[in-house]
DNA sequence: CAATATATAGAACTTAGTTCTATATATCAA
DNA sequence: TTGATATATAGAACTAAGTTCTATATATTG
């Protein structure tokens, strides 16, 4: 399964970097500098995005709220473009996006 | 590997039910009782727990900000106890205390 | 010594996220 | 048919999370 490589070698690499860095063989600049290159980075999503995606995950703005922790209203606005999903939120979309929304339950 | 063995039945069983429930053998409110019971319930996190989840993750406060997708002041607002984690942040820090920072990389 | 990383502290600001009510459909069971 | 529930839109009002900024302090590193 090839599913999960990708956060496995994540897992990894920041451990044998974060080993590295006890050893004193890197410096904590380059130690952050390492992981902000290893995050997935995070786009924008428009209102049309999220209800694609919540639609590619087929299940009700009810429960898609239920997942990412957020009331049911916000999902709604969300896909009206009355609000827009801000940090953590985004993170959270992004997650989805990338792995499916089973992977944040 | 069973790191995602957890992930893996989710997402089948949720594949499960949402296809009994195209051919019509559970309706919605079964399928959101069942995505609903599926979610992994969220606690309050106390300043404490937090520097503690970060510190077991070995990171600075900025990169776990990072990782979260949310400002480095946040975090150390969060730790001394000024502002309390939200919704989504909440969902976030929930999922790096069952399956690691590189979880949501 | 100078520069950077890390963390605390506090203030001011913006707006995300919440909650509430109301409206409208669609589905489903009695 | 009727009543109850699920789903979704809409708008208003409120709270406080999250952001950004500045200042301070310490430790580390070139």
């Amino acid at each position: 399964m090839t599913r999960t490589y990708k956060s496995d070698v994540s897992a990894s690499l920041h451990e044998l970097a974060s080993d590295l860095h006890e050893v004193g063989l890197i410096d904590k600049a380059t130690m952050r500098h390492f992981d902000e290159s290893c995050l997935t980075p995070i786009h924008e999503f428009t209102a049309e995005d999220i209800r694609k995606l919540r639609e590619r995950e087929q299940v009700s703005q009810t429960i898609f709220a239920a997942y990412l922790n957020v009331s049911k209203d916000s999902v709604s606005q969300w896909e009206r473009g009355q609000k827009q999903p801000a940090g953590p939120s985004l993170k959270l979309l992004s997650l989805v996006e990338r792995k499916g929304l089973s992977s944040i339950a």
